[in-house]
RNA sequence: GUGGAUGUAGCUUAGUUGGUUAAAGCGCCAGUUUGUGGCACUGGAGACCGUGGGUUCGAGUCCCAUCUUCCACCCCA
């Protein structure tokens, strides 16, 4: 296979199989975010370089290895978004948004692109849903939008999705805790692997994360960030389980949940689960109070999630759960000669305007193949045209299910239609009942 | 970026110690009463055996390289 037929490495098709899927998924995204006020926002899936190194972080591994970057024509350099928040945020910044009444929710769904080596769950291009929730500082906020990721993942009927919360602190209190890890760190230096070395410098509350037998063993007795927290970052957590609490939504307190990006403060939650391998988080969050304002907007505290819908996907496939299909057709008009064809090509026409799925032949097929077909595409009804039909100006109905046909005019087919689907609907319905 | 596995028709696979026109099932197309689907039967189309080199009289089968896909590290959604 040359390039000219083969997809881009890690990049995925959504096909035609597949896509009612993806429709159902970010149908109920989209309609749950809305039940807590959150509107859709579309941001490009560009933006200057600059847009992710100052909210990204200069130092993470997504900014220094894994941005698709370029100069354009004009010699600006632009990147491929590596995420959506910094995007929102610029152009929440950029058109306003932050400066009328708070808080400002805004939900998306959107690609994103990172230059990674792919496995499971993990490609160049990925699709993320999520929200941001600006100008809105007390801990309420944070289990709100904890809340509406778990309905989410409810709304879908993912199980077995377990939540777990941490916080690593404001700025002032990170300083502190940050020089205890590095001491308790430095005296076990020999123990940690090539990387941790590395990262004691740069960054020590990644070794939290490291998977190595050697280091995670080493964290379990490492200072937890939580006991260094200042008293309003203690408040504030404190304040998120209780409303979690109350709202009664399970979670578990993990010490050692760092995210990846540098925007995030106080509070920091996942949803993680077992079923998909390696890449497990399915959705993660948290808190960004500073960020705004380091971004050139004013001081406004905010807080969001993202949540990696293939690997929703996967979770859906490896727990087998069934997605409801949509009625892909509920007439196929079945021709004979070019009399019918032509007929059928107007009465599609006038059933497509009543909104019905109609669909008759196209490439020229015999009476028995176009049936076949009917039954193929999942037709709920099909109506066979020739001349006797069109002369009689009746023609048969035919139940693809039961069998059953029956006499319709062709002169008021839409209302004859409408009602035999309807009939056909509440058979269904009394048959599930009984 | 590092490591392990993989690569034969649209899909799932078979292919004996290298030996003539590379098989099968599913799917697709067409027939089996010339105006009717699901079942069955018959037939048909469809593969430069991932790509490029090499060894050999001869390679889908052996060697090297390269790419893809998958899995793990790393990182994260």
């Amino acid at each position: 296979m040359s390039e000219i037929n083969r997809a881009v490495k890690g990049t995925n098709d959504i096909l035609p199989a597949d896509s009612y899927k993806w429709q159902f998924v970010e149908g109920k995204m989209i309609e749950t975010a809305r039940m807590f006020g959150y509107e859709e926002i579309r941001v490009p899936v560009f933006e200057h370089t600059e847009v992710f190194k100052r909210s990204v972080g200069d130092t993470t591994d997504v900014v220094q290895k894994e941005m698709y970057t370029f100069d354009d024509k004009g010699g600006r350099s632009i990147t491929l978004r590596p995420e959506l928040t910094a995007g929102v945020v610029r152009s929440a910044i950029e058109k306003g948004l932050v400066n009328g009444a708070l808080p400002q929710k805004v939900c998306y769904i959107g690609g994103c692109y990172r230059y990674e080596k792919p496995q499971a769950g993990r490609l160049r291009e990925f699709h993320q849903f999520g929200v941001e929730c600006m100008g809105a500082p007390s801990p309420n906020a944070d289990a709100e939008v904890i809340m509406l990721a778990k309905q989410v993942l409810d709304s879908v009927r993912i199980e077995k999705i377990s939540l777990e919360i941490n916080s690593i602190g404001c700025p002032e209190c990170r300083k502190n805790y940050q020089a205890a890890l590095k001491q308790y760190f430095t005296e076990n230096i020999d123990t940690l692997c090539g990387t941790c070395k590395e990262r004691l410098d740069r960054n020590p509350m990644r070794i939290l994360d490291c998977k190595s037998p050697v280091c995670s063993d080493l964290a379990k007795n490492a200072p937890v960030v939580i006991d260094y927290l200042c008293d309003d970052c203690k408040a504030h957590f404190e304040g998120v389980k209780s409303h979690l609490d109350a709202a009664g939504v399970e979670y578990t307190v993990n010490p050692h949940i760092v995210r990846g990006l540098d925007y995030y403060t106080r509070t920091v939650f996942e949803f993680v689960s077992g079923d998909i391998g390696a890449q497990s988080t399915v959705c993660g969050g948290g808190r960004y109070d500073g960020l705004i304002a380091q971004m050139g907007g004013p001081n406004v505290p905010s807080l969001g999630f993202g949540m990696g819908i293939e690997r929703l996907m996967l979770v859906l496939q490896a727990q087998n759960t069934e997605l409801p299909m949509v009625q892909k057709c509920d007439l196929y008009i079945a021709t004979m000669g070019e009399a019918a064809a032509l007929k059928a090509t107007k009465l599609c026409y006038n059933l497509r305007n009543d909104g019905f799925k109609v669909q008759t032949d196209i490439v020229g097929r015999g009476l028995k193949a176009q049936m076949k077909f009917a039954d193929k595409i999942g037709a709920a009804y099909t109506m066979v045209l020739g001349d006797s039909e069109i002369e009689a100006d009746t023609a048969k109905l035919k139940n693809m299910q039961s069998g059953e046909e029956i006499s319709i005019g062709l002169n008021n087919l839409s209302d004859e239609l409408f009602a035999a689907l309807n009939k056909a609907s509440l058979d269904a319905l009394i048959e599930v009942l009984d």
